[in-house]
RNA sequence: GCCGAAGUGGCGGAAGUGGCAGACGCGCUAGGUUCAGGGUCUAGUAGGCGAUAGCCUGUGCGGGUUCAAGUCCCGCCUUCGGCACCA
């Protein structure tokens, strides 16, 4: 017989699809659409596993979905700015446009290995003039919107990549992609202003059932919003100082003030006191310290006295002010209250600098003295010391001393976010350029519509060191100014790269359109998103930004959804022996040489059988065999009759109840079974157990074919054959439509529509009942199905096991869960 | 410290609402086919006791609710992920 040659039928069957073009969809208000999304890759020069897991995910969705009869939009694109192309180019001595442009050509013919289905015709790579020169469109219709602009900040700085990072790219003090520790320091950056959006963001995340509740936790975690006061301190010698806290609570019980050393009060504060010099010198100190430094400062909180001292409002008492670098500029009001009773940093300042500590709280269980505190309570408790608010629970009156606060007009109720607003500029060559222009005259001049695009000069030398190459490209930033004529500076700076993957979900509805970045007609056609699948490590970076900028480009008219993915899915890594796959660690195994060995097939039914999408997928070669196996399993078990079944016609409905053998009805119970069973799992994603259940239809149809079969059979056979394929077809989709056409069936596979099962065919007549006494399970007994509890009774009393185990005592109570089990207590 | 997820055979993993724990696959054992290897087919495979029938124990640990708990509740432990001097 014919053996199993996946090389030869995988390219057969890819070319027919590409020949028909069957991936290739358009609008149709007619049909429901469906817009499964897969994030896409960076060109970085082959696929990995992570892609080949990540799109056979995709792509079995897909197909199910048009096997329903869904209008699949299944797209796929190129993530192709980047570092990796400028380190090629240096180390290759190309050019980053070349080298990515060929990786990209490779790593499509991948994919087309693969069978994975899209819609090239959409495809785009954010490196096309056609993508970036819109991304600068919409950059400049921020700009007049006012959400974007540009400031002096300590940045983040990688020396590795010479660029700054923002802080969604500083992964415990490193480089996400180099691993080159950060460093702080001070420039003009261009910035997005996606703190404008940081309550919508938030409170967003609780309206998107269709997303892991762990990415909604992370970004709400990244958001970081807390709730509190803004409380002004009088000054002793006149103005005010405004703290931010989350503990109106503990007012009663401030002892002294902190400023970080970056605010503006705390040099002005000592100004002309005896301790002018000693703020001065730990200020400038502190300043020249970056991030990861004071990082591992932390514990060590080393502060001054200003000489000055403030009011509290409440007690009227005078508490000392002092700067420390424990005290972040960038957070709230870039100053607090201290209450050391209560919080543990400010005790720990306390006993360091020997300040008073006064207790407000008062735990249920025990008493605090401050005198013998060794380190804050920050529980809840009893308000003591605390004036109107003695003997209330605290957090109960937290509301209460907000609108106190209020009423004398010396506290505001506020809401604080840890997020920053999302630095763009790097200094690198290969992204998208920021089309603005510095005039001496006229200053910052954003480059006029039709400028557009500012085109990257690709004949350029790279050098990764020193200065960004644009900027030492004449060629390219000599301009004249566009408000006044004369000679300007173009800015030489690139946006993050991660602006181009914020919105390229949406260009893939409209690919190529020439009148603005996106049509909006088409692109409400089809978005939002229906299913996005990718990688856990986009939880906050690219998964948050993606949500900002769908929110831009709905304020711009672009878009009606407000949130771009209505679902989400984050697959898991792909694990080899205990580790991340990587090239670092040397464990990876090549798509190239699972397809020559194995095939796509394979490779794609492994990749979905080793684990559930969402978990981790432990590599191993055994089970890679073993899907092969499978497949070759189902490959003979179909060749090897096709020639007795072709001609016959098929059914999988069952004859009437006393003609049919045992062995028939439960051929046809397992197909109705098997089809409900992975048709539901594949509405949720269940795709391993979906192919565990193909795995036993086959074993079921293996044990019936044991014996001879008549000619009846044959055609029940067949029916069920055939809807093993067509299960089995968004899996494999080359050796279904291989077999397909081998048994002589209608049409492709791909075509047909999903099968259908009859629930009737489910209910079987005779169940199988487990009979448990006193709760452990003593014996099982089939009876018919729905049989009423007396007659059940008697049979479950009637059998050896049970009388054995209930020996003489009285039965008190009979529980019968219908047609599953009986549990006798006695 | 805060937020979250997860702990089930030798391994990957099953068990939508509490109802026969270990589906499916890998591996292993025995046997058939074969000169042999490979392949393939059949049977077995949570642990312990037992010749068999059968009995006992078992889902990280300790309690609890329930006729019945991997699943629910309380308290721990471990691992992983996110945040972290965020006031």
């Amino acid at each position: 017989m014919r053996a199993y040659d996946p090389k030869e039928i995988e390219e057969k069957w890819q070319k027919v699809w590409e020949d028909n073009n069957l991936f290739r969809v358009e609008e149709d208000p007619g049909k429901k659409k469906y817009y499964l999304l897969e994030m896409f890759p960076y060109p970085s020069g082959k696929i990995h596993m992570g892609h080949v897991r990540n799109y056979s995910i995709g792509d079995v969705i897909a197909r199910y979905k048009r096997m329903r009869g869904y209008n699949v939009l299944h797209p796929m694109g190129w993530d192709a700015f980047g570092m990796p192309a400028e380190n090629a180019a240096i180390q290759h001595g190309t050019q980053p446009a070349v080298w990515t442009y060929n990786n990209i050509s490779y790593m499509k013919t991948q994919l087309k290995r693969l069978g994975f289905g899209y819609d090239w015709d959409r495809e785009l790579a954010t490196c096309d003039v056609d993508y970036y020169g819109w991304e600068q469109w919409i950059f400049l219709k921020m700009y007049e919107k006012g959400l974007v602009y540009r400031k002096n900040a300590p940045v983040n700085y990688c020396k590795l990549c010479s660029t700054v990072l923002a802080n969604e790219q500083v992964e415990d003090g490193r480089c996400w992609r180099c691993g080159e520790e950060v460093v702080q320091s001070e420039l003009t950056q261009w910035f997005f202003a996606i703190t404008k959006y940081a309550d919508e963001l938030y409170e967003y995340a609780d309206k998107l059932p269709g997303w892991p509740e762990r990415v909604l936790n992370m970004q709400k975690n990244w958001i970081g919003k807390s709730y509190g006061v803004e409380v002004d301190f009088p000054l002793e010698r006149g103005g005010l100082l405004t703290i931010f806290t989350t503990r109106p609570d503990t007012l009663y019980g401030v002892t002294f003030m902190v400023l970080a050393p970056e605010h503006a009060l705390a040099t002005e504060l000592a100004h002309g006191t005896p301790y002018e010099k000693e703020v001065h010198s730990f200020v400038e100190k502190a300043r020249s310290q970056d991030r990861s430094f004071r990082l591992e400062l932390s514990g060590s909180k080393e502060g001054v006295f200003t000489g000055a001292y403030a009011i509290n409002p409440l007690t009227n008492q005078r508490v000392p002010i002092y700067v420390s670098n424990f005290v972040l500029a960038e957070y709230g009001t870039g100053a607090i209250m201290s209450v050391p009773a209560h919080d543990q940093r400010d005790f720990e300042f306390a006993k360091a600098y020997g300040l008073p500590i006064v207790v407000t709280i008062m735990p249920e269980e025990s008493v605090l003295d401050a005198a013998l505190m060794e380190q804050a309570y920050e529980g809840d408790g009893v308000m003591v010391n605390s004036g109107p608010f003695n003997g209330r629970q605290n957090r109960e009156a937290i509301p209460e001393i907000i609108s106190y606060l209020e009423g004398k007009g010396i506290g505001k109720g506020t809401v604080n976010y840890r997020l920053r607003d999302w630095g763009i500029s790097r200094q690198r060559y290969w992204g998208a350029p920021i089309p603005i222009i510095y005039c001496e005259s006229c200053g910052v001049v954003p480059v006029p519509y039709e400028d557009l695009p500012v085109k990257l000069p690709l004949d350029l030398h790279i050098k990764l060191v020193g200065k960004s190459p644009l900027s030492e490209c004449p060629e390219f930033y000599q301009v004249k100014c566009p408000a006044c004529g004369r000679d300007a500076r173009r800015e030489t700076d690139t946006m993050d790269t991660f602006v181009e993957s914020s919105w390229y979900f949406l260009r893939y509805a409209c690919p190529g359109y020439k009148e603005a970045p996106l049509d909006r007609k088409r692109v409400d056609y089809w978005m939002p998103v229906d299913q996005y699948i990718g990688g856990i490590e986009h939880a906050v970076l690219h998964l948050l930004y993606s949500r900002f900028f769908n929110r831009i480009m709905n304020e711009l008219g672009f878009v009606a959804a407000r949130e771009p993915f209505e679902n989400l899915l984050t697959q898991g890594m792909v694990i080899k022996d205990g580790a991340k796959m990587s090239k670092s660690k040397g464990n990876v195994v090549d798509p190239d040489y699972l397809i020559e060995r194995y095939g796509a097939d394979t490779a794609r039914l492994f990749c979905l059988f080793a684990s559930p999408p969402e978990k981790d997928l432990d590599w191993s070669d055994k089970g890679v065999e073993g899907c092969h196996r499978f497949l070759q399993r189902v490959w003979r078990l179909i060749i090897d009759r096709a020639d007795t079944l072709r001609n016959l016609p098929a059914t999988i409905e069952g004859g009437s109840e006393n003609t049919q053998s045992e062995e028939v009805s439960r051929l046809v119970y397992m197909i109705h079974k098997t089809i409900k069973k992975v048709t539901e799992d594949l509405e949720r994603f269940h795709l391993n157990t979906a192919i565990a259940s193909i795995m036993e239809l086959v074993n079921a149809i293996y044990k019936f074919i044991e014996a001879e079969r008549k000619e009846g059979e044959l055609q029940l056979l067949k029916g069920v054959i055939e809807n093993l394929i067509l299960l089995l077809s968004p899996f494999c989709p080359h050796v279904t439509e291989e077999l397909w056409e081998g048994l002589g069936a209608t049409g492709r596979v791909i075509d047909r529509p999903w099968p259908a099962f009859n629930e009737a065919y489910i209910r079987e007549q005779r169940i199988t009942v487990a009979i448990q006494v006193n709760g452990k399970l003593r014996d099982t007994c089939e009876v018919e199905r729905d049989l009423d509890e007396a007659a059940l009774k008697q049979v479950v009393l009637s059998l050896d096991k049970v009388k054995r185990h209930i020996e003489d005592r009285e039965i008190r109570k009979f529980i019968v869960i219908p047609n599953k089990l009986v549990n006798l207590v006695c």
